[in-house]
This record gives structure tokens, sequence and C-alpha cells, in this order.
DNA sequence: AGAACCAATGCAATCGTTTGCACGAAAATA
DNA sequence: TATTTTCGTGCAAACGATTGCATTGGTTCT
């Protein structure tokens, strides 16, 4: 049998309460007395039992981590383990640790959520992604429960405390970066319509074609969801235009492996015939060839942050929702755009 | 405040045990009485508390993941998405959920996973890496706690539950095959040597040089860190020696993507004047230039028999330890090796 | 010296379930 | 009709902690 609070208190001769207030290190228990039970503990061999502790004083040191609802397949975006690893780290650091749950469709994310929540089991909750109309965002921003999204949440923004990039002002830089380099002719490939990285990204995409004062084509602007597969069919529309893009904007570094293995395939060459500029600046970024030039999110920090927030409020009762923090970006220049050196 | 069985109970007009006995499902209920008083958990919105239930019936529902102890490091590797991807599919089939615990140093991780095991976090664990005399192994086999690891345990293995790829014959495939190929100077680059993976890869490269009766040399056999980085050094070691390869076995395509890339910076062209073999078949293997020929191990497979070991395993009282599982593996024939074709 | 206080600890209720056992009524048997 | 079974429920004791409110003995006032 598991050793309780109990044994440990009959070891050491006083009552069970004096244990947990020892546990808890309360200043009125004296020293002595509290070196003893630690010895009767290390020598029983105690831990306490995390449920009874839950039951009891309504915490759980845990946060639950909500993923897409297709989670098997997009778990394979290097981009998840990585906001994972922020958010693992933040976490450990603060004594809490991380739950998941996952479903196949998107009401069993749903359910899943809600069980995490009604039943207690987390003390917060973490959303990896934003989609328009989530049930699941609604659902938390009703129950007045702590959670942070990463991403930008569609509505009702301002009530939702959420960690982001600027992602327009990036998909905005690195069209004008093409530009630069001489390029008047840049099309836009980008994952599922209704998440918000997209929206922004393309956003910024169109902004900056109109400040260089180029006119926006429908034609230019695909989407597929946002694994490697969707690259090809992508490019493969592109270039069977009548004017072919030279330059491509690709949302996800994942995506743009595809698009440049088919233009590969089509014997187009990187960046000479087609300059390649993507976002995320996953690891396989720089090993990719030729290396992609991609902007650097720091998706690590996009976890971290939404972990600092996420226990900022779990701890303040007083409830301060709405918070942004806008993680920073850069451009990584690497080869696929042709463009040598340069921040 | 939050709705509890007994506020059903008094709703229904029950005593709190009948719910709780609906809740179960149980036999000993008329019809009748199960139809109102589930009516009565819709209308309040009932949800059990997990750590009430938890803390009466000593169950959790929950799995532990133990990751290695660099995790913060290692979970950039896609392998370990994989496999939690193949994990968590199982684990949700069967009403588990996933817990993780990580922990910079190995003392770190072997703490967590002492307080998730006698804190009673968990119903059992899977542990995501075997090393040689580990002490969270040693720890779950002394407290006779489920538990499976994905990969091969060194000590005492005969008394273990593990899953696993035959790593050994793998080794001795890819190798054959390059001999196939025509190479007689066949290098191995592998990760951190205390991995049993490692050292059971290297086995099978070196039965298999053996057999075709090509002699060992040690200088042969350089291993590093096992991401990419460690690639470059590895290259330049190979590359300084008097006769240098042409082609070489890497543990990992992670480390064979660093290996390409340095090999392409020196200006030597892969499969013309080295060929490459790895092992995992990443899905980045298909989109490196070349594509790499890659071992096919099914990394979703080993999460998910794992899992499914483990459930068998909390399930049956009578603990039947030491099932070993092999999952198959193939070799994908891509371009870093020239050899076309052929499965 | 008696009142008032303080520091250190114990008592017992509570958190929300599960479950062995007891109980009464209805059904089956003698 | 009296007696045993069976069926459907309820009672109350766990499960292992936390915490508000006593209680105790010893100081420090006046």
């Amino acid at each position: 049998m598991q050793v309780t609070i109990k044994d440990v208190a009959r070891e050491a001769n006083v009552a069970p309460s004096t244990v947990s207030r020892v546990i808890a290190n309360s200043s009125r228990i004296s020293q002595k007395t509290k070196e003893r039970v630690r010895q009767a503990m290390d020598e029983l061999g105690y831990y306490p039992n995390v449920h009874a502790r839950s039951l009891a004083n309504r915490t759980t040191q845990a946060i639950g981590l909500v993923m897409p609802s297709a989670a098997t397949k997009t778990l394979q975006n290097p981009f998840f383990s990585e906001v994972i690893r922020g958010i693992s780290t933040k976490a450990h650091q603060n004594g809490y640790s991380l739950y998941m749950t996952t479903g196949v469709s998107e009401e069993e994310v749903y359910e899943g959520v809600v069980s995490m929540v009604q039943g207690r089991r987390v003390d917060g909750v973490v959303v990896l992604y934003s989609r328009t109309d989530d049930k699941v965002v609604q659902f938390l921003q009703d129950s007045k429960f702590p959670f942070v999204v990463v991403g930008k949440p569609f509505s009702d923004s301002s009530h939702v405390t959420y960690v982001d990039t600027d992602n327009y002002l990036a998909g905005r830089e690195v069209t004008k970066y093409l530009h630069q380099l001489g390029h008047e002719c840049i099309a836009f490939v980008g994952g599922a319509q209704d998440l918000a990285v997209t929206q922004e990204r393309v956003g910024g995409y169109k902004t900056a074609l109109m400040e260089e004062g180029i006119p926006i084509q429908e034609s230019y602007i695909v989407s597929a969801p946002f694994m490697t597969t969707g690259g090809a069919e992508a490019v493969k529309r592109l270039l069977s235009l009548e004017h072919p893009p030279t330059a491509v904007v690709v949302s996800d570094d994942m995506m743009a492996l595809g698009v440049m293995s088919t233009l590969n395939e089509m014997g187009i060459s990187v960046p000479d015939q087609m300059a390649v500029v993507s976002f995320n600046n996953l690891f396989i970024a720089e090993f990719s060839s030729p290396p992609l030039t991609s902007v650097e999110i720091n998706i690590f920090g996009l976890g971290f942050e939404a972990t600092n927030c996420l226990i900022e409020q779990i701890n303040e009762d007083a409830t301060p929702y709405g918070k942004r923090v806008i993680v920073p970006h850069y451009l990584v220049v690497r080869q696929s755009c042709g463009g040598k050196s340069e921040a």
C-alpha cells in the first residue's frame, strides 16, 4: 500500500495536519518539528498523492494542451514539437506538468477540453491554433477558465489573451524583400484558409504589393493544406499560368520543401529561375538545398511566453483577460532567394 | 461551484451511490432510474471530478510519458512527435490521456517519474528511449509498476516489456545493400554510444562487413550526438582519412541531413562520389536533395504498439512482464545511393 | 498573581467519488 | 400462506490530503 500522511504522522509523533503543514512549509510549525517530520518522510519514502491533494485544495499543477482537431496529422509539423518544447520548459520551471488529450474530429477535441476543464483536471489551458468560429475558445471564454491561445484568435480577440507573431508585418516584409531583389511577379502559397496565420500573411503580402504599385492577381494566390504534399499541386497550378511568377512566398517551411522539391522535379532551379521565401525557420530550413531563406518566428518563445501568461492568469485571481504578446521575428537569409548577405 | 454527484442525486430523487452506479452503467440499476438520472445529469451539466474519482478507485486513466533527459533538445527530432502520435492515438482509443513531465537533467527526469508513479498520477508509463544503466527503468521495475519501453532496454531485458525495431538486422541489411551496389569502403556514422539503437545498428553493420569478407576499420566508425550538427564533424573526420570511404551508413535521417549538407559544401556529390543511407525515414527524407534512401521503421507503429502493450499490462492483474514486440521495417530506396528501383 | 497574549500543535470537517453491506418490497418457491 | 430469492436502492465508510478553529503550555504584561 501507499505511504500516507498518517503513516508519517505516526512515525514522527505528530498529527496529520502537522505533516501537511510541513509539506507546505508553513511558518506556524517549529523548526525542530519540521526536521523530525521530514526525516520520517524520507525514511518511509513518502510521496503525496496528487489526487487527494487536488481534491482538497482544488488545484492541479497541470496545464492542458489543446492541439488542432486533426491532431494525428498536424503533430507531424515540427512547429508543434517546438511550441511544446517552449511550453514544457516554462511549465517545468514553475512546477507544472502537461496534460494532453487528442481527438480525431473537431467534436472529439471539444469534448476532451470540456471534460478536462469541468472535471478539474488542469488549472489552465493553452490552445495551439486559432481558427475562425472555434467552439473551444468560445467555451473557455464562457466558463471563465484561464487560457491563452498561440496565434491570433478571431472573434473578440480583445478579451482573449494571446501570444503571436506579427504575421501581417512579416508577410509584408518578405514580399518587399523579394521586390527589392528585382521581382515583380510574386506569388503566394498559403495553408488552410480558415487559419489566422494564413490570412494575416496573405494580407501583408497584398499590402506590400499595393505599396510597391504592383497589381494583385488572384491567380497568384493559391492555398493548400499545410503539409509538404500540398506544395506540389500549388506549384503546378502556378506554372501553368500564362505569366508564371518568378518568386513565391510560401506560408510554411514544410510546404516550401514540397514546393522546392516539385520545382526541382520540373527542372526549374531555385533560386535562379524561381525565388522562394517562407516562414517559421524550422531546423530543416538550414539543411534543405538550397537552404531556405525563412522568417525566424521563435516558435519556442511563443510557447514559452504563452505559458508565462497562462501561469500569471492562474495565479492572479483578478482576471486581467485580454493581454497580448507579440514575439519579434526576423528574416534569415540563406540561398533560396539568391540575395546574399543582408539582415 | 461545481455540480457534484449529490446535486444530481437530489435532482433525480435518488442517493448519490445510485448516481455513481449509473455512471458506471451498473446492471443493478433499473432502466427507468438510469434514464431519470441521466436526464438530471444533462440538465445540470454534470461532469465527474477526476480527482475524486481517482482517489476513490485508485485509477487515473492516464499514461505517463518519459522523454530523454535533455528533453528540451531531443524533442526537436521528429522521431518523438511521431512516436507520441502513435501513443496518443492508441491511448485515445482506449480512453486514456497523456501526461508528461520534462526535466533538464537526468536527475530531474528521474524525480519526475518517481513522483508521477508514487503520487499515483498515472496508471502506467512508456519510456521513450533506452540507455545503459538507466535509473528510471530500474525504478519502474523495482516498484512493479506497469511500463513499457520503446527501444531495447539493456539490463535484464527479458523481464521488461518492450517494442522495438530489429536494428541489428536493419544495420546488416543496409550495409549489404551498399556492398551490392559495389561499395567496399563503407563507413558508419552513429549517434550517442550509450544508446541501444546505435549499438545495435553498428553491430549489424559489422556483421555484414564480416559476412562479405571486408575487414572492419575502426577509423570508419565515428559517432556524434544525434542531431544534424553532429554530422558535419563526422564527415570531416572521415574525409581526412588516407582512404576515405565511398559510402556511409548514417544512424538517423536528421544526422544524414547534416552529413549531406556538409558533403555538399565540400563539393562532394551524393550519390556519385558518396553514397548515403540512413534510418527512420522521416518525412524530410523524401524532400531532401537528393532524396534519402532510408529504412522505414514505422515510428508511429512503435508508439501505437507500445501503448497497446501497456494497456494490456494495466488491465491484467497477472503481470506477464517480459513481452517483446518487433515492428517490421523495410528499405525505401530513393536517390542518395544511386541504386535505382528495387525493394 | 492574575489577565492577556502568543506560538505550536491537534481535532475534525471537507473535497467528490466509489463500493461493501444492509434493507425493504416484490417475485418465486414450497 | 409462509419462506426464500431476487432486484433495486440507500447508508456510511473509505480514498488521502487541506484548513478553520480549538487547545495547550509558556511569556509577558499590569
